[in-house]
DNA sequence: TCCATTTATATCGCATGCTATATAAAGCCT
DNA sequence: AGGCTTTATATAGCATGCGATATAAATGGA
């Protein structure tokens, strides 16, 4: 039960640590910019300038509905989305960036950029398509519909 | 920006998706047993009976200082730690795991055993090692000290 | 010895995520 | 049409994690 064995040797505990590295690395390039890592799945499935329901904003980013309900109140609090009421179904809201929030789209996308580059460059050269596709298949294994 | 495009190329996303879904997996697992995801490091380090400061424990689960502090706070709030002043020094704490922590050890040993395993049946045989690596090397690519 | 610095914890404020539950609109079936 | 079920969103309550800051004890040097 030692945890120096324990750790390294446990992909839960490594795979936690190294996302919140991950997370950690992001918000601290973006500090500043009023961009925080819970936003970046909404900046990528609106950043076409589109506009989507909560509901798909959800799947997209892959949390709970009220995990992004959270995360749309604060955004819009910050004026970076806009809520829109769904002409075509009453229960559902639409969402699109505000002008504020696409000047910072390029902004993100370098910042992305250069987070997954420092990992890519810690792997071995073409190394990252067989480390994406080993977390592919393992988050298909841990859903919960699986 | 698409996130469909986005989202399986970038190691970011992908790395917090897993991390969330084996937390979530052990969540599950544990629900009304009184542990939680944020107590299995701790309960790593102490398993064997012994008696670590706070500091210790902080580096051994690789959070911040505040993060363990609330972490022990709830574990000492359930009855699974004690707080013991040190009597070497007077601004540490000394914890250890209570009786009846310690008959929960067998307990997390499975949980963690079996969700690590529905990961490394996801992979390729013997892939997991590699994927352990890899995650080894990301973490040293991105801890705050690089 | 005394003071400045370092170190170990505590605390505040906040974001992100979950489960459980409530509410209101839409759909469907008789 | 009316009522039952499903679906989209909201809300409450909590855990986990971070950064910034406060406090008290230990340490090191003049």
């Amino acid at each position: 039960m030692e945890i120096r064995f324990e750790r390294e040797r446990s992909a839960g505990y490594m795979t936690n640590w190294a996302a919140r590295l991950f997370a950690r690395a992001i918000d601290r390039k973006l500090r500043g910019t009023g961009v925080v890592i819970g936003y970046l799945p909404v900046f990528f499935a609106l950043g076409n300038g589109g506009s989507l329901p909560q509901k798909t904003l959800t799947e997209r980013a892959a949390v709970e509905q009220p995990t992004m309900a959270a995360t749309l109140s604060r955004m819009e609090r910050d004026g970076l989305v806009t809520r829109t009421p769904d002409p075509a179904d009453g229960r559902s809201s639409l969402f699109a960036l505000t002008p504020k929030a696409m000047e910072k789209t390029d902004l993100i996308r370098s910042a992305v950029a250069e987070i997954n580059g420092l990992a890519a460059a810690a792997l071995a050269p073409e190394q990252m398509p067989l480390y994406l596709d080993m977390l592919k298949r393992i988050v298909a294994a841990l859903e919960p519909e699986a």
